[in-house]
DNA sequence: ATTATATATCGGTTTTTATCGATATGTCAA
DNA sequence: TTGACATATCGATAAAAACCGATATATAAT
């Protein structure tokens, strides 16, 4: 996780909303979860899709923000079907909140 | 205190460690203050001059950088006489790692 | 197999950022 | 008041990021 890449990723309003919105996905993202059988579930987890339609952008940029985002270590991201889940890495995100306090 | 500035100000290597060496002048900038007269001292801070150097970049970059980090509020300035001394404003700081650590 | 749907990637254009040298501004010293 | 120095600002170019439509890939349904 490097930090310079966090700091660029949450450099974006749209970036930064889209991690804002995935710490209350049901809040945020009603129909959340729709497409997945239930034995399947993945906590937290909102489709690219949906996304998308909130985030006002097209399907390529908030693909590339996801993607983004993931190699900053701020997403974690499962595929179900022709689905691609994305959720906070909460561990990764704790971590650079304290690499913050402490570091800079 | 804009968050998307914040980030943008510490999306940069140099401009992350100009934040990482004033956080111990002393340290990194021996001869820290040698224009000062002791009566006016301006505790942690450093004149451009100095972190020019230390910073390895064009006189107007650093200038320019170090205006950014001010108007984003990682930095504060005074200036005496020829030389602007800035050091860090701890408190925003504090206050940026307290948004991230909540709100993020 | 074909079609439909979701997401990722490609290629290109526009916008923003990085960065410098030159110049302006402000201060000090002779 | 002239000259030297520190810093800020200007103007220009180069590099990177933003962003989109088009296309590729993968899965699912018919």
């Amino acid at each position: 996780m490097e930090p310079i890449d966090v700091f660029k990723a949450l450099s974006n309003k749209t970036r930064l909303n889209i991690l804002k919105w995935l710490k209350e996905p049901e809040k945020h993202f009603p129909k959340q979860g729709a497409h997945l059988p239930k034995e399947v579930s993945y906590k937290g987890g909102v489709c690219v899709g949906d996304i998308q339609e909130k985030a006002e952008a097209s399907q390529s940029t908030v693909s590339h923000y996801l993607t983004m985002m993931q190699k900053a270590g701020l997403l974690e991201s499962v595929r179900y079907g022709q689905w691609t889940y994305y959720r906070r890495n909460e561990e990764a995100i704790r971590q650079f909140a304290e690499y913050l306090k402490t570091e800079i």
